[in-house]
DNA sequence: ACGGTTTGTGCAAACGTTTTAACAAACGGG
DNA sequence: CCCGTTTGTTAAAACGTTTGCACAAACCGT
């Protein structure tokens, strides 16, 4: 059928094996035999067969990247697609294919990722986000498949990441709607069982103690990564008798939500609320008014996974060490935060 | 090291073929034999290795996805990402997996996809969108390898495709337009040497044709899927002596930056122009003011396009058919679009 | 009771590579 | 000129499956 490692070898007069060193530039080849053995090679048009590589080698050559369960709804999207871009980029510069994966429902998405690593059909996984207690970090670390998480596990912390330091990333945020003047600060949050959820949260009540600023519960809410999420937390807050004049706001497409709430109620960003975003989307720049919003980097962090995975796939299992890589973040100050009003309270 | 057939075989006191016969469900095995062999496997965590199991089928049971070249501008992201989602949902429950392949270059991406073709690590591909002699379409085609286009190939008619009607699409925009009363109708279109932009042109044409409508070459401009190219055909169009009162724009992220630029310019939408986009990105709606926009069902052209490749590999090549699936677009009026002003011309 | 069919299982070859061990030839130093 | 290296090549086993062929046992109709 198609053209074998034999069939070069018996056109160029030698062994299979000496066709397979010549493949993989081993020292003991004469410079005359490679230069006949590629000859034919390109004539034929040979190509290797990577099954059939795989196969010997125990080494595929691909890495998984696993979508969190709802992929539909999470973060919807674009952001992902920059984290994938990232990773597809750095995979295909050290030679890596890389494969898709999620699950409809929480059971199907070990499933499927128990498919690929027990199939040994990739060498490594990059898991997107992750719950508190992710059944998929249990699954991949109790087997010690090499895999790095973009994010923070609580549970285990001795295990190849990459994240944004979001803690951080929420403290400037906040800082700088301090820093405006605004004392009268709110959160529109994430899933609570996520971690990057909390970890904003965190970041976000310790500059508000830190400024010594009143931490209202009935000025954070709890949601979604969806616009609907900001739709609603605008209803609440805003029909308050004391309403905050600034808010944290955990992902720009949540922000969407809150800015159509906002235009219903008939208020006015900034004039009425200032408010910075996390995640620095095409949405934040394109919105009217544009979002001030925290950029993460989500292809330098998907560029960066993907290279930790390779490497670590690439490394003895016994020299692997848990790294922990932080990329930096920048606040982008956009049209939607400006001073807070001088009449306080 | 990990459990093989061999393994099972010898632990249940069978041959290996018998434990493989068991694997895929064959007819000539006893009850009792499949039982006790499942139960062994159990015991074992035996998984297949598919590497193996791919070396001798000649089948990968997965797919890979092709994006253009620079899909870091083409369409930002948004639209793919729900392409993307299609696919790999259908392929899932055909228990494919799917790879995503890219180039930075022309040149790299047929080199990408020449690797996998020729190593026969996939069995189809998804093609997703195509310029107008796309090099991976003849490379594909000459081959006969496996492949469904998500679009519409000028040169090939003989080929698997799934794709929007996009003539028709464009003519149903215009028709909205016409319908609210414009007479002067302008069009922001895609990059040139694309399909997709090509045949929105020609129903725009068509449409304003059929109603014995101004086409002036200066109310067209063509550009990127990108949102400046939106913003620089605003500067062109609004500085003219005679300004249209609709619009046509490819695609909604080209549309943000329409909006933008008008807005810079002191001009409100819909009462000094009225627009009709491409794709009802989730943008579409967000927008403010909401964008009225043509959904094309980007995952519902995914999932048609997984479904469409999986059957013509799974069929023997001799019996494959070349198939076109349209599929089904609709206009979503939203606040963008609204009456002509009554003062003509 | 016998021949023919059906049912259940095993043997061995095949898929296309890599790699270890072995070996022949050429080389080089005394 | 002989022996120890170095250099270039090969034969064969291995990777973990599937599958065609062969074969024994059980069954069935006469």
């Amino acid at each position: 059928m198609s053209v074998t490692i034999k069939d070069v070898a018996k056109k160029a007069g030698v062994s299979p094996s000496t066709v397979s060193r010549v493949l993989s530039n081993h020292p003991r080849i004469s410079a005359a035999t490679s230069r006949k053995v590629r000859e034919i090679m390109e004539e034929l048009g040979y190509h290797p067969n990577m099954m059939a590589k795989s196969l010997v080698s125990k080494t595929t050559k691909s890495i998984c990247v696993i979508l969190p369960k709802p992929a539909e709804e999470l973060f919807l999207n674009l952001f992902f697609m920059e984290l994938i871009r990232g990773i597809v980029a750095q995979a295909a510069r050290s030679g890596y294919d890389v494969l898709i994966s999620s699950g409809a429902s929480e059971a199907e998405e070990v499933e499927a990722v128990a498919r690929l690593v027990n199939g040994r059909r990739v060498d490594g996984a990059v898991l997107l986000y992750s719950r508190k207690d992710d059944p998929v970090v249990e699954f991949l670390k109790e087997r010690n498949f090499p895999f790095v998480l973009v994010g923070r596990s609580e549970r285990h912390p001795d295990i190849l990441s990459v994240d944004t330091d979001n803690v951080q990333a929420a403290y400037d945020a906040a800082r700088h709607l301090i820093s405006l003047g605004h004392e009268r600060i709110g959160f529109v949050g994430g899933p609570p069982n996520m971690v990057v959820s909390i970890d904003r949260m965190h970041g976000y009540r310790k500059a508000l103690e830190e400024a010594g600023l009143p931490l209202r519960s009935d000025w954070i809410v709890e949601g979604e990564f969806l616009q609907d999420s900001g739709y609603r937390a605008m209803s609440l807050l805003m029909n308050l008798p004391e309403r905050p004049s600034g808010m944290l706001v955990v992902d720009d497409f949540v922000t969407f939500g809150v800015i159509r709430g906002l235009n219903e109620l008939g208020y006015r960003i900034p004039q009425d609320l200032s408010i910075v975003s996390f995640n620095n989307l095409a949405l934040a720049e394109l919105s009217s008014p544009p979002i001030s919003s925290v950029d993460i980097g989500s292809y330098h962090l998907g560029y960066t996974a993907s290279q930790t995975l390779i490497r670590a796939v690439e490394t003895a299992p016994e020299e692997r060490m848990p790294v922990r890589h932080i990329i930096p973040h920048r606040l982008i100050v956009r049209e939607s935060s400006l001073y807070a009003p001088l009449n306080k309270a």
